[in-house]
DNA sequence: TAGTGGTCTAGACCACTCC
DNA sequence: GAGTGGTCTAGACCACTAA
């Protein structure tokens, strides 16, 4: 450095701003290249790791978007929006759609990387589905690709014991999905409970997904409760929260 | 480079694995101390820049948390459980309880930094409540500190005109919180909409929620109708991701 | 005061993208 | 092939924390 004037906030900070200011201005829009290391090297007189800091301040904090030997890019914003109780209505379900497509409808939606098995409980489903520890459960994992850009990762587990030999067990489950094959076998879900949170993604979220830096992940924990109060489900799903928005309705 | 084997992945990625997984398998607990930048050029033969970038994917991912002249520390999990909607049931506010009280019992919570005041509509304020975009906006503007930590910030916007002279233009609204005030001008609401998402913080926010490096912040945007549907009250809050578990309950 | 992380420099080689 | 971002080195001074 070193620069410098009175209590001085750091070089990087500075230029980050600066950046930051042009984009808020309107200098640069989504999807426009910024300046890269080599012009903020020029235009402010620093070490290529002082630009390279500046940069990387606006990435992680989802302003942009490094493209490898291309330039860093101003990012955009284009979310779905998830509507968390009336796509879970009776309706929605009983009538041969499947509960995503409520909301995706007229768009390119892939399902992919489908794993469908059984295994030991992890200790925090076994709790809420009233199980023994290690007790089996069927796990169906999932990831859903809209217009091509993966936006959710999807574990569903049920007892095992409830769903043996049902569609459940398969990758297809057939029209309505799993919540109408659970009524059919006197398992209706009556209610639900989500929770969210929100948490910077793992490094296998982050291939999965394929986000970006400074995108973090939504985490919705969907349990359904079926009329005497019991847990049939936990649905935990990790949403790209660049593509998301979620939506709860209800009243007083 | 530099280095290595076959394909060789970075250095710094090689360190920042090593890491992750001592803490996976506990060798470091939550609070506990990591390596520092000396400890690991030494131990992995690298450069210093190399070592402060591994233990800067901690950071960013939210895993570790770095105070100067300290250290870098595992980081902790204590979140609050914001029930979104039984939280905004009548006997909630209806009974001289202020809705954050609900959530928040035998805790000590402090609201600092109000600003309450009078203002032109930002357009998407106006837009959800049907005011000319510029028409006045009563402004409430707080943030709640929980034992020490501030958690939340909120901006309440409602149109200027329904509320003059009432206690919602003041700083203390009285027993049950602006919802019953609203509700004793005739303006009682009845459905609420909440819209989450997620992003990583603005400097603005980082600062207020004195947030360390690698969380994310949610953004709940609530909207309040009356039985009319016309939209009373846009609240929109700023939540320390790593605070809260919003939870949702309802019926199929 | 010794050690820590925060900032900064001035070089270097690489893989990748775009022309 | 020129330009880009990704990784890496080997030094440096600073402010801060803790003993």
């Amino acid at each position: 450095m070193t620069g410098g004037g009175v209590v001085t906030e750091p070089k990087y900070q500075r230029i980050a701003a600066a950046l930051k200011a042009a984009i808020a201005e309107g200098e640069y829009g989504p999807g426009d290249r910024l300046p890269g290391e080599n012009d903020l090297m020029a235009a402010h007189g620093v070490a290529r790791m002082t630009a390279r800091q500046a940069l990387g301040v606006l990435q992680s904090e989802g302003i942009a978007e490094a493209r490898k030997g291309a330039g860093v890019f101003v990012r955009t914003f284009h979310p779905l929006r998830r509507r968390g109780i009336q796509r879970l209505t009776r309706e929605a379900w009983g009538s041969g759609r499947s509960v995503w497509s409520v909301d995706a409808t007229d768009r390119d939606v892939v399902v992919d990387q489908i794993r469908v098995g059984e295994e030991p409980a992890a200790e925090h489903i076994a709790r809420v589905l009233g199980l023994v520890a290690d007790e089996p459960v069927c796990v169906r994992d999932r990831r859903f690709v809209l217009d091509g850009k993966p936006v959710l990762l999807s574990t569903s587990s049920l007892p095992a014991g409830l769903v043996a030999g049902s569609p459940i067990t398969r990758p297809d489950t057939g029209p309505g999905g799993i919540y109408a094959r659970l009524a059919e076998l006197g398992h209706e879900p009556v209610h639900f409970r989500e929770e969210v949170r929100s948490r910077m993604p793992t490094s296998d979220e982050t291939a999965r997904l394929a986000l970006p830096g400074g995108t973090p992940v939504l985490l919705v924990c969907r349990t359904a409760f079926t009329q005497d109060g019991s847990a049939v489900e936990v649905n935990e799903m990790v949403l790209d929260a660049n593509s998301y928005i979620l939506e709860y309705d209800f009243d007083a």
